[in-house]
DNA sequence: TCGTTAGTTCAACGTCTATTGAATAGTTGC
DNA sequence: GCAACTATTCAATAGACGTTGAACTAACGA
């Protein structure tokens, strides 16, 4: 599916992912750098399975993925996470 | 409350507040002009009342603001609606 | 004034979502 | 293999959200 053709719903979808105070810091926290899910469990301090459910969240809006590392799982936003916000927003209104 | 004091919490309410298909669809409306409820009404197909909760959701989130003209209500997007929703996105994802 | 229309508000319902605790799968070190 | 640890998944709960229908307010025209 290309981002241009995302339909409205669609579009709410990826957008419901991050009105998320808890998925905002995890968003702000691998926009610089790739972090091990240990790392976001320090820095955010939630119990690690609700952590693990804000991440799938974010998983399947394809906003982020993640690779596992022997014991933890490195998490990177993905390349075209910040067009598919873009795509999402209401047109012309994209700062 | 200036803009970049936003906390993650009320940054979730903004982002909560576009992420919904009936709401995007307004927002993009509202975007280049400015319309009547009336014209809403007949553009998106909902019912006058659930019009109006979404309509509230958009005022409450400081997005939208309607002034009163007869019968009808005009709705606009506020000066800062862009600046708003920017400072919503989590920093650095903005497009 | 009276009836009609436009828009909003209120109360109730069903559904989705975030959160919690317990259980499971996979990895490291003994 | 076995125990300790990390991360995920499952089941259950409480609360928020979108939707619906009815009641209410305000503006227009006969």
């Amino acid at each position: 599916m290309t981002l241009e053709s995302m339909d409205l719903g669609q579009r709410a979808d990826v957008l419901k992912a991050v009105a998320d105070p808890s998925r905002l810091e995890i968003l702000e926290i691998l926009s610089p750098e790739i972090r091990c899910n240990c790392h976001l469990q320090e820095a955010l301090d939630l119990a690690p399975n609700l952590l693990s459910y804000h991440l799938k969240v974010l998983r399947e809006a394809g906003l982020i993925e993640g690779t596992k590392r022997g014991r933890w799982v490195d998490y990177s936003l993905t390349t075209d996470a910040r067009a598919r916000i873009g795509a999402a927003l209401p047109k012309d209104l994209a700062p």
